[in-house]
RNA sequence: UGGGGUGUAGCCAAGUGGUAAGGCACCGGAUUUUGAUUCCGGUAUGCGCAGGUUCGAAUCCUGCCACCCCAGCCA
């Protein structure tokens, strides 16, 4: 059911190749900085990128965007390569803008001959002084009109190391009166003595963004560069490059707007406190907006594909609401999950006149509209568990599960009739007494009678004993921002509910597997299962128009 | 007082001079052994505001307003 849009990117590239431009060829890539994990708003961009590359007829390149080895590491670029894959994307080519540091440098050196590039000798302070304002022009540093020979023979030696960090750095020579702050001679080339994580020590100069990103475009053959709206005043800067150095082509920068969430948070600074600030449990917490975070909740890749094709891509800069992507999900799992049955709180019934010492089997669908899914067996026996939930004293009007003197159906079992409350000595109700109908196996009566409410439930003696993660959205404020994200996190964001009782099936459920717990949600078995003791994340809860009405 | 963008329903979003698609959310109703799913129906006399051009304007023109991004040797 995958919905393949239109838009104003996509209306440019079939434009160009209606026109003939780049011989009809489409080149996309997708350049992330290995500094961390991916998140949704990057499967928006993936989803772009691929997307466009698979249905031209191109090709998408992965590249890392690796400049600055200080942020970056390979445990980042394997979790970006994994969730890439996983989103179900395959790369033409793996890049690296490490991988052209030496043909970087060489078009830099062909900018100082031609007199457009320059070393400077102020330091970072006095650069950032000399910059101007918003609203004045910059001044032009001491050091702009050195020599070609001079440029040369510096930029030399910042490559042989014979100068500390921030010493000097390369500029391009462009306009310091620019009304454009990117124009006003931009840093491209800066000394950092680090080691990096492929290049190790061979390089001590690192060039900047603005400097690699357009020429790693170009010798890849790009002809579409996509990019999110912040870098829309650099775009006279990556042509300025382009046009200015012997290049095989000058790809095309295109702008849309990032992705914003509601209810989290998407910044990479951010997400990366959450995670060394243990306020969550890691890159994969399933409360996260990561990839990683997503799958372990037990988001499905179509669920985010369709999602990232549903909220469309324009420039304008949205927020996106939350129950968009829960409806993509429960879209693909409503489809694709086996169905279950367990109860997360649970509530003992004993069924008064049911036989002690009887267990039968009941057969239920694994799912009501997918016949080939097959089916299973359900234990039933003199003791159950329902939901807590599905109980009431007292219940109000138009609540039809059970209730003293009322009837109810067991799904795929038998209609039960509540008898007797058992309370403690607190006067809680820790105990239902009920009778069941002998002629109502399977669901249904002879006699034809309506009953109102179908719970799900759990033989009691086979149960299996589960650990449920419930979780709900980490902040309590739709927008929050980097100043008081910390003060908005949600304390209930995760709930942990042990000795949840499972039906026996869901003992041997694979890793990752993905169910409907029937009336309740979606959930997924999480890596911290083990043989005796399932975990289990909900996803996401199925609507529920009787919480909305009891509200 | 600089430069670059964006404004269509609660949220996203089509629309490219011919009389406001679609999705999410919401509200009705039908079906239902999941209060789920599915299905039907409803929800902008209105396109940031004010003028103008035109037989006709969300689309063209003028002026205003609001919001976002930019002053890293980060990306």
């Amino acid at each position: 059911m995958s919905i393949e849009s239109t838009n104003f990117i996509r209306q440019i590239v079939a434009r160009d190749i209606a026109a003939g431009k780049n011989d009809g060829r489409v080149v996309t890539r997708f350049p992330p900085e290995p500094n961390g994990y991916l998140h949704i708003g990057h499967a928006k961009s993936i989803c772009l990128n691929f997307g466009i590359a698979d249905s031209y007829g191109g090709a998408c390149n992965l590249r890392f965007d690796d400049t600055n080895p200080e942020k970056e590491n390979i445990e980042y670029a394997d979790s970006i390569k994994r969730d890439v894959q996983w989103l179900g994307h395959e790369w033409r080519n793996l890049c690296y803008a490490s991988g052209y540091f030496e043909r970087l440098h060489g078009f830099a050196v062909e900018l100082i001959e031609k007199g457009m590039a320059y070393v400077d000798s102020l330091t970072p302070e006095e650069i950032r002084e000399h910059r101007g304002t918003l609203t004045e022009p910059g001044r032009e540093s001491p050091f702009r009109d050195r020599g070609v020979g001079e440029n040369l023979d510096l930029f030399a030696r910042m490559r042989a190391g014979e100068f500390g960090d921030g010493e000097h750095s390369l500029r391009a020579r462009i306009d310091m009166a620019s009304g454009n702050i990117n124009m006003r001679d931009p840093v491209i080339y800066r000394i950092r003595h680090a080691s990096h994580w492929r290049s190790g020590d061979k390089w001590c100069i690192y060039p900047m963004y603005d400097f690699t990103q357009c020429l790693s475009d170009a010798l890849e053959g790009v002809t579409h560069s996509l990019c999110t709206l912040e870098f829309e005043d650099h775009r006279p800067l990556y042509d300025w490059v382009l046009d200015n150095v012997d290049v095989p082509c000058h790809p095309q920068q295109i702008e849309f707007g990032r992705l914003n969430l509601n209810y989290t948070v998407m910044s990479k600074r951010l997400l990366n406190r959450l995670v060394q600030e243990r306020y969550v449990a890691g890159w994969d917490d399933p409360r996260l907006p990561t990839i990683s975070g997503l799958r372990r909740r037990g988001f499905t890749p179509a669920s985010i594909r369709n999602f990232c094709e549903r909220i469309g891509v324009t420039k304008s800069d949205g927020m996106v609401e939350m129950g968009v992507l829960e409806h993509a999900v429960r879209e693909d799992l409503d489809n694709d999950a086996e169905r279950r049955m367990g109860v997360l709180r649970p509530l003992k019934v004993i069924i008064d006149n049911y036989p002690a010492n009887r267990i039968e089997e009941l057969v239920a669908r694994n799912h009501p509209k997918r016949p080939e899914f097959g089916e299973r067996s359900i234990p039933f026996s003199r003791e159950i568990y329902i939901e807590r939930d599905d109980f009431m004293e007292d219940p109000p009007k138009k609540y039809f599960r059970l209730a003293p003197g009322r009837e109810v159906r067991l799904r795929y079992g038998y209609y039960i009739t509540c008898r007797e409350v058992i309370k403690n000595e607190a006067g809680e109700v820790v105990e239902l007494r009920c009778t069941y109908d002998p002629e109502t196996k399977g669901g249904t009566s002879p006699d034809g009678r309506k009953v109102k409410g179908t719970m799900h439930w759990v033989c009691a003696e086979n149960a299996v004993d589960a650990e449920v993660r419930v979780y709900d959205r980490l902040f309590q404020s739709a927008n929050p921002t980097s100043e008081n994200f910390l003060n908005q996190l949600n304390p209930h964001s995760l709930e942990v509910l042990r000795h949840c009782k499972l039906e026996p099936d869901l003992a041997n459920a694979a890793i990752e597997s993905r169910y409907q717990l029937e009336r309740q949600g979606y959930f997924c078995i999480d890596a911290d299962s083990d043989a005796l003791h399932p975990v289990l994340n909900r996803t996401v809860t199925l609507r529920d128009s009787w919480a909305k009405q009891a509200a």
